[in-house]
DNA sequence: GGTGGCTCTTGATAAACGTCAAGCAAGTGA
DNA sequence: TCACTTGCTTGACGTTTATCAAGAGCCACC
């Protein structure tokens, strides 16, 4: 029975509450992918012909323009990206591709937009869905232009330590050249500013991290919920 | 009859398509409102009581941190702003402003989210809308985080002379001050990188631009509609 | 017809950030 | 075990951008 395939995606706010008879119509044409790590899944200025969506592993959202590029987001299980691309029928703004091994369930966008138009749950799940994709945007935009390269580096390690209920010792989720691209800097400057941050008790050794006086990195950071909050 | 008011509104994209009933319900708990210029409508972190629409005038939003302030965008008639934060019912993630003179309708945000669960044509045209500011801020962050100041500079005047039927003379829409803000730069080195295209042909008098040699500003902004195309 | 306030511009200087090059450490595979 | 690769770090240097200060032009308002 076709209901019984994709258990894992079904707990997914864009499923929880839609009908059984529209998850089946989303599961028919559907289908899971297994992807060696490093592989490019989709690329920006192509049509959105799936909604992707990640059981396990992780996908790197990035963005290219004249030989620059730059880390956009992460995404970890289990998540859909590029939604509003297929929820519109527009063109890929970003592009993605695998970190390790990754397990990806991909849905036709015809499919998606077929059950949008017919299911006022599944709408609703997506207006929520990208009103979260906006505002996390618009935070991510006001880091960027509110704030310095050193100023994000410390939020950004602030929020892994809340991420962890506050647990003063983490690993970096992935490499620091990534984090460097995701936090808008080199690699090289990545690395000074973590030194430079040093005085504020952050101590790093590969990818572990020590905040050592959480105080006064807060005290530096000056984090807020309007920039820094989860949606 | 209560359907008769705000006829102004009612070609927008998000009440284009629903009932006149539905209309009438976001109507009635809706007013229209005249502000003068510099007026603070709404501020970042407030719950967002209501759904704000821009009649005429027009109203910047921007954001602060630590007396630092940026402009995220300005918003023309007719045009809804804080929509994501209507819908979620979250606090604002941007302070707006009047620029000049303007008329603002205000919808009760719970008149928004009631009719959003009732009428599923409602429902469709905000996903539409916030998918579209979605990526609008994607291809914002594209903007700041691949490309210099200049290059940002240069982009929007061609973006400008786009929206006038690629007309080479045009003025500005607002002050210097709020462009440089908004391209996230000073006012100073948004006047240096005015003297720094000069070369490629841009000439500025006061509000008023002129491209002398399209091709070669094109050239050497290199725009792209994955950034700088509308959606 | 000033006078104050504002924006914009320019110059000098400083801070932030990127680039280039070299070297180190850890991991991989023959 | 030994190259070989890869990511990270550090130093030197250059570019980009911000800051501070001063002055020019403009407009509104007495």
């Amino acid at each position: 029975m076709t209901s019984e395939r994709f258990t894992e995606v079904r707990g997914h706010p864009l499923f929880k509450n839609i009908s059984d008879g529209s998850f089946e119509a989303l599961a028919r044409g559907a289908y899971v992918q297994n992807f060696p790590p490093h592989t490019e899944l989709i690329s920006e200025g192509e049509a959105a012909d799936f909604l992707h969506i990640v059981l396990s592993g992780s996908v790197e959202l990035f963005c290219s323009w004249e030989s620059r590029e730059t880390t956009m987001a992460t995404v970890w299980p289990v998540s859909a990206f590029i939604l509003a691309a297929t929820i519109r029928d527009r063109p890929y703004l970003m592009s993605g591709r695998t970190l390790g091994k990754t397990r990806i369930m991909l849905v036709p966008s015809q499919d998606v937009r077929a059950v949008f138009e017919s299911d006022s749950e599944f709408a609703k799940a997506i207006v929520a869905e990208l009103a979260n994709f906006y505002r996390a945007s618009i935070k991510n935009t006001k880091n960027l232009k509110l704030r310095t390269s050193k100023e994000r580096l410390a939020n950004y390690l602030i929020k892994c330590s809340r991420r962890e209920e506050n647990c003063l010792v983490f690993e970096l989720q992935y490499e620091k050249r990534r984090l460097a691209s995701y936090l808008g800097m080199t690699p090289e400057n990545l690395s000074r500013s973590f030194n430079a941050l040093k005085p504020f008790g952050v101590q790093v050794d590969g990818q572990k991290v020590r905040l050592e006086d959480l105080e006064k990195l807060i005290a530096f950071a000056k984090p807020t919920d309007l920039i820094d909050g989860y949606e």
